[in-house]
DNA sequence: GTTAATTGACTGCTTTGGCAATGGTTGCCA
DNA sequence: TGGCAACCATTGCCAAAGCAGTCAATTAAC
């Protein structure tokens, strides 16, 4: 099926256009919503991910948040800086580093997912939730549909 | 309504989440198939917003792509050196800079479009048709939401 | 008609992320 | 045992974007 055609297309029907405001958008509202809380989207996003156990090193980390590595060393950096990730050389293979999330790591990222889940409740106040599902469910499939066509990137790819 | 509770919510049921990850995807995927014309997607992305008659100003070109003023500058610095964009003093308002998309600009503005039509059409290719008018119109009905309760940010913005 | 506020373009400064290269470590296989 | 490829963490380098501030031109206010 062809859906698009070169004759319709442009911004405003673009799911590549929408995606990107919306990300700007949610990114900035966030980023004011966490000023008070110290850190950054990104800096939350990272304690997430160690938080539901997605990721235990540095490598896992850039790998969730599909995030450059060299950038996600930095980025840990600062979160050890600010006394909310530990980092532990493993036995096992001393190639890794662990990462734990320290107590105070572990209050920031509840009290932040608290005020996203306020913003996200004030925002979708006039949504049917049958709606929200709904959009959730395709931007699913449609993530899906991109990562597992993704011919390079970040991830691991396809192997011929 | 509340939709999210505070126990629930996580990456992959978050808006944010998969609105960046969608987006990433796809600006990655564009940058690939745009590479060999020789620009990168925000700069097609300016070329498109003045192509379609949305932007005649560096002000309206970062308005209309929610970009920094200062990097729009620079931006359309790097178009007019390529030769797809001219600058012209207006006289009315000698204030304004007015763009204009040169004959090669137009050009590799719709060389692009077209490349990301067919990219689109390869990857919904599995998609029913009204699939992707519900997900495009949920989506443009969340950037709706988005954009019309932000605070601040690039645009102007409710004044009280 | 002069002054204040706004707007547009532009410029340094800083932060951030992507990219490439390096060093250390492990598993595999000859 | 000795290469060899893969993997992890880290670093330097560079491009891009956000932020603040400047200057000029226009508009609004008095």
């Amino acid at each position: 099926m062809a859906f698009y055609t070169k004759a319709e297309f442009g911004p405003d029907c673009s799911l590549g256009f929408l995606a990107r405001r919306i990300h700007q958008s949610v990114q900035g509202a966030l980023e004011q919503a966490f000023a008070e809380q110290g850190l950054s989207v990104t800096q939350w996003s990272a304690l997430v991910s160690i938080w539901f156990g997605r990721a235990n090193t540095c490598a896992d980390l850039a790998r969730d948040l599909a995030h450059d590595k060299g950038a996600t060393t930095r980025l840990v950096d600062t979160l050890e800086q600010q006394g909310w990730v530990t980092r532990t050389r493993a036995t096992d293979d001393r190639r890794v580093v662990n990462l734990m999330l320290t107590a105070e790591g572990s209050a920031v990222t509840v009290r932040c997912r608290d005020l996203a889940v306020e913003y996200w409740n004030a925002l979708l106040v006039d949504w049917d939730r049958s709606e929200v599902e709904a959009l959730i469910m395709m931007m699913q499939k449609l993530r899906g549909t991109l990562e597992s066509t993704a011919v390079t990137g970040h991830g691991e790819g396809r192997c011929a």
